[in-house]
DNA sequence: GTGAAAGCGCTAACAA
DNA sequence: TTGTTAGCGCTTTCAC
């Protein structure tokens, strides 16, 4: 019942176990003759090399993690599903194994997984890095930059993607812009903050501390504080969200309030999920290559586990506005 | 700089191999005394065991794959991500490790991935799991079934999910009752439609072949349809759509045409999918507990791990109408 | 181009 | 309760 190994290919070829071994991984160094018959004993006994045991004699596994930092809400989400994707398929195209988990999940683990990487994807905790290291194993960040450690990063344009919105929004002769700011990571909370005031600054917009708002990250708190905001005497006329569903939830109180889009308010949202389609008007959206990132990610990790020395510390995803209806 | 083995806690704390092996992996069998300075030796010498030759000494891997089986379009949409999240919290609080691919993917590597078990989500081909049965890896269907092969599966109740959302509609006082179907996996197709003539008959409303509409899979291709029903002179007051998606693209055509909902047109969609509360007005739809589905997964191939036999072959998951403001 | 044999780090009898 | 030791299936020198 138990799988036939290389000693029963080797029998039954009549060649020794090192020729079926490197017939398997290094083709070229048996002669033709001889590998055609060891593939013909492997096929007839239906024979697959362990990847156990090539692991243990090797000493590697080929065998990276993906792991979403991200605490609360869904695990995936389609942002990070996306990254996901672009890194699984990477993954498996270099014949990596690719575990995917969650830092929380990981963590809870005693035993070693012997992964030789980690893509660490969101708010990567500097002590799961720091055991990371220890335990020499490469990391990778994505969608995230960790001040205290020299690491690789794939984080999309932040800033460019602030711009082309508020760009767009003035092109339309738009000069009040709101901004409805939601509670995500540390880091791609502080930086899209600060892009929307670098840009503000840069388009010669005057900045109105009231008309920056922040909520928490679901659609219904955007729709409350959204309300708020087009509730005022003199409101604006167009709105920035930090993301599709929090812009989401400014159409939704605007709707409600029987304001028509985009002539009576403008929103603009960020990250050009699916959802942007299915809106009517449909949203106008940063767009974040997020597969592109992921596999990003991959090619990082595979640089550093080949040694190289020269692998980039930072590297920043360009964006673009998919301009629709809703601004 | 190669990573402690065993050899070296051994010789730290004093005791043999075996025992430091026992102290990991069957605490009970060791002294408390000889334990605690095993593992104070393995912390000093920040030792942890290596998985694989433990997997290649006991002969087993405690790694399991999850297979998204479906051709085109994004690889993780939210259900199958919501069933991928479900297989990978139980795979990790039963310390087994999560593969995650797509079938495409899968087969285009010859090395043998030494799972044991496979989660194949979707449409699985009978060739994928016919190649799986002959390696002895068990297998576990998600959301599909196979007509050929004797496997544990777990599905949503389709038909119960389709009577829900009609007789919702029928309470509302409709009594024609339009349905949009898009092409999905073979299997969830047929059910749903065959769910959707057995509970109109079942309602006792009358089924009008002409207010039955096929499309592809994207919103677009349902708003197209959508128009072309809502167009007629005697179009349907009601829409039953085969998910989310598609009823979003219902909404977004009876918007265009001015209609008020659900005063004038009730739009009940499928999936329960996140994209329901970022609607106006959100949707109705169908709940599935895709989470749930996955756990279920993960538990059928655990039994069949541990070589039980009345492993239920049939597992299907209730669903629940979720009311909102559509319909 | 091919073979012999020594590991890789751990587990599981079996013995003590 | 603990130790000895023979594998697990493959890779990789080093000879030939």
């Amino acid at each position: 019942m138990s799988n036939p190994t290389i000693y029963d290919v080797s029998r039954l070829s009549g060649v020794s176990t090192a020729t079926v071994s490197r017939a398997f991984s290094e083709p070229e160094r048996v002669r033709e003759t001889t590998r055609r018959r060891v593939y013909e004993a492997a096929s007839a006994l239906n024979y697959q090399p362990s990847a156990i045991a090539r692991a243990m004699a090797r000493q590697r596994t080929d065998k990276i993690a993906f792991l979403i930092c991200k605490k609360g809400a869904t695990i995936l989400d389609e942002f990070y599903a996306g990254i996901c994707e672009g890194v699984m398929r990477r993954a498996n195209s270099l014949d990596y194994q690719l575990i995917v988990s969650t830092a929380e999940d990981w963590q809870r683990i005693p035993q070693s997984k012997q992964i030789e990487g980690a893509i660490l994807a969101g708010d990567a905790q500097p002590d799961l890095i720091a055991e990371f290291q220890r335990q020499n194993v490469k990391v990778v960040l994505a969608n995230h930059v960790s001040p205290g450690f020299d690491l690789p990063c794939i984080i999309a344009d932040e800033y460019d993607g602030v711009r082309q919105a508020l760009s767009h929004l003035v092109a339309q002769g738009h000069r009040q812009i709101a901004m409805l700011a939601g509670r995500f990571s540390s880091y791609i909370t502080s930086e899209r903050y600060n892009a929307f005031l670098a840009a503000m600054k840069e388009l010669g917009l005057s900045l109105d501390e009231s008309s920056i708002l922040m909520c928490e990250r679901d659609a219904e708190s955007a729709v409350q504080a959204a309300r708020a905001l087009l509730d005022r005497p003199n409101r604006p006329r167009a709105v920035f969200a930090f993301n599709d569903v929090l812009a989401a939830g400014v159409i939704k109180a605007a709707r409600r309030l029987g304001l028509r889009l985009p002539d009576e308010l403008a929103v603009v949202g960020y990250d050009d999920s699916s959802v942007c389609q299915l809106l009517e008007p449909e949203l106008t959206s940063v767009h974040v290559d997020c597969r592109r990132m992921g596999e990003l990610c991959m090619d990082r990790i595979t640089a550093l586990l080949h040694g190289e020395t020269d692998v980039p510390r930072r590297t920043v995803v360009p964006v673009s506005l998919r301009v629709r209806s809703s601004a």
